[in-house]
This record gives C-alpha cells, sequence and structure tokens, in this order.
RNA sequence: GGCCUAUUCGUCUAACGGUUAGGACGCAAGAUUCUCAUUCUUGAAAUAGGAGUUCGAUUCUCCUAUGGGCUACCA
C-alpha cells in the first residue's frame, strides 16, 4: 500500500552522506526533491546520513549546509534548524535504529548472524558472487545469548521471504517487479552496531513521515528490500521517485575523482551558482516546453514528476558555459565587476581602468575562469605572430598594415582628446583617406596593439583600455617589427 | 554470471499510434553591427538492429545488441 499524496504533506529529504563534496548528481537530487516539497507547499528535509563510520570527512556537514546555502535550497527541517522529527543526524538516532531491529527480530523478519568473514567467503560461487544461506536464521535464543555474551561479533540480518514476488510503483520508472529468491537476506545493523543505508533510510524515512523519495537509481534494485521491510512494519510505502545518473560520458558517472564533479569546483571555475543549478535542472529533466532559463520560483512552479526522464544524461560542461553566459550578461554591472575583481584581482597585472575592462569583458566572457586569458594581452604583448596581420574576412595582410600603421601611429599621437568616439572617429578618417576599408583598418590597428586575434574590445576601446602612451608604444613596436621582415 | 533498468541529431531533449520527427547547445555558411564579441537568418545532423500487433509505429509486445546500476558489515 503505497501513500496517497492528496491526503497528506508533501515532505521530501535530501539525505547525503558526509563524505567529502558535494557531487552535482547529489545537488540535483536535493534540488528535485526541494521542487517537488515547495511546488506542492510542504517540507524539504536534510538528515545527514553518517552510519558509515569509516568513510567521515571532516567538515564534510560544511560542505552540504554550504551548497544548500548557495544553491537557495533552504530545507525546512535538519541538523541546524531543527524539526520535529529529530535527531537529523543518523548517528544521533543509533537507540531508535536498536529498537525497531528488536522489533524486526522479536517479529522474525531479522535475526542475528555470526558468520564470519571466512564463512561469507566460502559461500561464493566462481563469479566471486555471493548469496547468504540463512546459516544463522534458526539459531535458538540461549545460543544467540551465549554467543552474544562470549562477545562474538555479530550483525542482524533481514530474513527475506524465499518465495513470492516483491513488485513496486516508481513514479519515474514505472513499475518494477522482483522475485523474492533474487533478494539477499541484507545487513541491517553492522558489527560496529550502527545501522546501514538498508535500514536507516527506511526506518527514518518513516518516522520523519517522508512521502516522497527522491534518490539515485542506483537503489531501485535494493527498493524491494526496502519494501519488505516496511511491510515487515506495518508501515505504509512512500512514494518513490528514482532519478536517472548524470554521466561523464557515455561509459562513466561523473567521478568524484575527477575534481570536475562537485559545486563547489564549478565555483572555482567562475561559474554562477543559479547558472549551475539551473542548467543542472535540465539535465533528466525537461518543463514541457522550450524555457530554458528559470530562476528558482520559476523552476519550483515548472517542476513536475512527468518531465523526469529515464535515460542517464552526460554532463556537457559547453551548455552549461552557455547558460552561464546568459547569467553573467544579465549581471548588474556592479555586481559582475566585483564579481570580477574578487575573482581574480592580480590578472592583468598591468595597471588598467578596471571598471572599463570589466565592461567590456561581461558581454565576452562566459565564466569568470575566462577572464585571465581575455586579459592576458594587457600582461603579454611582445614576439606575437605577425600572421595575425593576415585576416581574409577582414581582407588584411602585413603588407596593408606596414602601408597603413604611420598614419595611424601619427594621427593617434597628435590626437587632442583621447576617448572612444574621438579615437573611432579618427581612424574612420584614416580608412578615408588611405583608402583601406575601416573593418580591415580596425582589424590591423587591433593586432598591432593587442597582438591577439580575439580581444574585449574593439580597436578603439583597446586604444581607451591602454591608454595613450601604452597605445602608441605597441604601434610603434608593431609597425617596427613590420618594417624588418 | 544473475537480477534491475535504459536506448530519438555529437550533447540535453520534444513528439505519450497518424508531424516534412520539433527546440536548445555546439558546428558550418551568410547578414547586421563602431572594430572584437553580441545579435539575426539559414544549413548539416537522430528514432540501435530484427521480428511482431496495427490501416498506420519513435510511440505497444518480444528478441538481439549496447550502456548503466545492483549483486558490501558503502551509501
Amino acid at each position: 500500500m503505497q501513500k496517497n499524496d492528496v491526503m497528506t504533506e508533501v515532505r521530501t529529504r535530501f539525505a547525503p552522506s558526509p563524505t567529502g563534496f558535494m557531487h552535482i548528481g547529489n545537488l540535483r537530487t536535493a534540488l528535485y526533491g526541494y521542487l517537488f516539497a515547495k511546488k506542492h507547499h510542504g517540507k524539504f528535509i536534510l538528515r545527514i546520513e553518517d552510519t558509515d563510520r569509516e568513510r567521515l570527512v571532516d567538515d564534510a556537514v560544511e560542505v552540504i549546509y554550504r551548497t544548500l546555502r548557495l544553491a537557495g535550497l533552504q530545507h525546512d527541517e535538519g541538523p541546524d534548524v531543527g524539526g520535529n522529527c529529530g535527531p537529523y543526524v543518523q548517528s544521533d538516532r543509533k537507540d531508535i535504529y536498536d529498537r525497531y531491529a528488536e522489533e524486526l527480530i522479536n517479529r522474525g523478519h531479522a535475526y542475528y548472524c555470526f558468520c564470519d568473514k571466512e564463512r561469507l567467503d566460502s559461500l561464493k560461487d566462481a563469479d566471486g558472487n555471493r548469496r547468504y544461506d540463512k546459516h544463522c536464521l534458526h539459531m535458538n535464543k540461549q545460543e544467540i545469548e551465549k554467543k552474544i555474551a562470549a562477545n562474538i561479533p555479530y550483525v542482524i540480518r533481514q530474513n527475506v521471504p524465499e518465495t513470492g514476488v516483491t513488485s513496486f510503483s516508481d513514479l519515474v520508472y514505472g513499475c518494477v517487479t522482483v522475485e523474492n529468491k533474487e533478494l539477499h537476506d541484507n545487513v541491517l545493523v553492522k558489527s560496529d552496531g550502527f545501522p546501514t543505508y538498508n535500514f536507516a533510510n527506511v526506518v527514518d524515512d518513516h518516522l520523519m513521515a517522508i512521502t516522497h523519495v527522491f534518490r539515485g537509481m542506483e537503489y531501485l534494485s535494493s527498493t524491494p528490500n526496502y519494501n519488505l521491510l516496511y511491510e515487515a512494519f506495518g508501515w505504509d510505502l512512500p512514494l518513490y521517485v528514482h532519478l536517472p545518473h548524470i554521466m561523464k560520458d557515455k561509459q562513466h558517472k561523473l567521478s568524484k575523482r575527477h575534481g570536475d564533479a562537485n559545486f563547489e569546483d564549478f565555483l572555482q571555475k567562475g561559474f554562477l551558482p543559479h547558472a549551475i543549478l539551473n542548467y543542472v535542472a535540465l539535465l533528466g529533466w525537461n518543463p514541457k516546453n522550450e524555457v530554458e532559463k528559470f530562476t528558482l520560483a520559476e523552476l519550483v512552479d515548472s517542476f513536475d514528476i512527468s518531465g523526469i526522464s529515464k535515460a542517464s544524461a552526460i554532463f556537457d560542461e559547453v551548455k552549461l558555459r552557455w547558460l552561464n553566459a546568459q547569467y553573467i550578461k544579465e549581471l548588474p554591472f556592479e555586481q559582475f565587476h566585483s564579481l570580477a575583481l574578487r575573482y581574480c584581482n592580480d590578472t592583468p597585472t598591468t595597471p588598467v581602468d578596471r571598471e572599463l575592462l570589466n565592461r567590456l569583458l561581461q558581454t565576452r566572457i562566459s565564466a569568470l575562469s575566462d577572464i585571465p586569458a581575455a586579459a592576458a594581452f594587457l600582461d603579454r604583448f611582445e614576439q606575437y605572430d605577425l600572421s595575425l596581420f593576415d585576416c581574409k574576412d577582414a581582407k588584411s595582410t602585413a603588407a596593408t598594415a606596414q602601408s597603413v600603421l604611420p598614419s595611424v601611429l601619427s594621427l593617434l599621437e597628435n590626437i587632442n582628446r583621447w576617448d572612444n568616439d574621438a579615437i573611432f572617429h579618427a581612424l574612420e578618417q584614416i580608412a578615408e583617406q588611405t583608402g583601406v576599408k575601416k573593418k580591415t583598418l580596425l582589424w590591423i590597428v587591433r593586432i598591432a596593439l593587442t597582438g591577439h586575434v580575439s580581444t574585449p574590445g574593439g580597436a578603439s576601446e583597446m586604444c581607451m583600455l591602454l591608454g595613450k602612451k601604452a597605445a602608441v608604444e605597441r604601434l610603434k613596436y608593431s609597425l617596427d617589427r613590420l618594417n624588418a621582415v
């Protein structure tokens, strides 16, 4: 019996393990849970799943809080904000799991298992796989007590029925049916006394009244095990929303190790938090229209489980860059300016009008990390390749550059107002006088000024950025080089 | 190996039995522009393969292939 979502308040949860960075896939899981809860005026809960004591990483919980905060996904209940279903950290709930494990044992749905590693290994088949043989299931009470008293390590295992089938309906994948004989007697409580995910998620989701379980599809095939547990307790099943994976390429999931799969790395690369969130929202979900840019509120409004796709999606940083560029362009200049300054205050090292530079940059970069390269010409100019003057599109050659640059030089040296319009018009005049096309002349001046094909602005703007002295020096240098050939 | 699951342009996806298979990123070509960039227009580009069901299959069923997941005292 699955819960009826119209009867109860929607409650979703994000339940990460504090094992390090916040993976982009985790972020999406959190996002979908958040969107769904908010869309239905329900609650979004944060629960920390720290039952694997060996994988704990210092500060990982802080990373989770920080990520959620930056992404704007505020949880309504959680370790830091409280709530009626606490504690929200699994390691603080040990006595709760103990109690429910005992109940399960009393009902015959779980049992003590004292098998050691050697015996477990001996159960492996040729392929190295193993299915526990319920060896300890029928141990009598005295024997169990004796072993416990003798301090023999034990685990508590789920007692899965050997016949029948378990099926459930997933809101994304539809009906899933598994034969019980395929299921394993999973460990519910480890020998260190902590529960496994297999047990804790069931107990907690029930106790925290979670109505919709959003999680990665890696849990799809173990969900029957969990359902058997709900059934054993006599609890209603939550509704399941298993999510397809986000991949690095066709073969590999986005890997934690690669260094490009976590939220903070993307921030480091100069992506805006909301751009990342917006992009990730669209990976595996479509809003049923052709809108691609959403505020968080708009996402809440548009979100619907029916738009979630079943197939995994490959993360495409190129498209993320495009979206990020859209968001960067929309930023009020002051905000972009301070972001850009904060992002790289040491590049360029050449003194330059940072405000002007950033104004030019804002419409031309797609991530903050593009700034150093885009501004590199300010610091490094010498020895650029003279073939840059040859451009078919601009109808420019090194020879035309050589012939036209002297007049540009003398004009700029003697110009009385050093401002963009004045410079631009002066350059236009030269084009007229020399009979060189405007586009050609501007190309030549820009190259002679920067030594780069791609610059954060046109010829006159580069003059403004460099200032009269540097501009004239650079033109002289370029002309000398052309003459030397 | 067993079980679960997926498969539309290079990528993200739309079309939930009838469309010239649509959009977006990227790519290419052209146009506009105050030069770079932007912007605009156009173009190339896909239903994994094979059987069925049907008047008609991207869509439903089965098989095959391929990908992913699970098969842990990790989650």
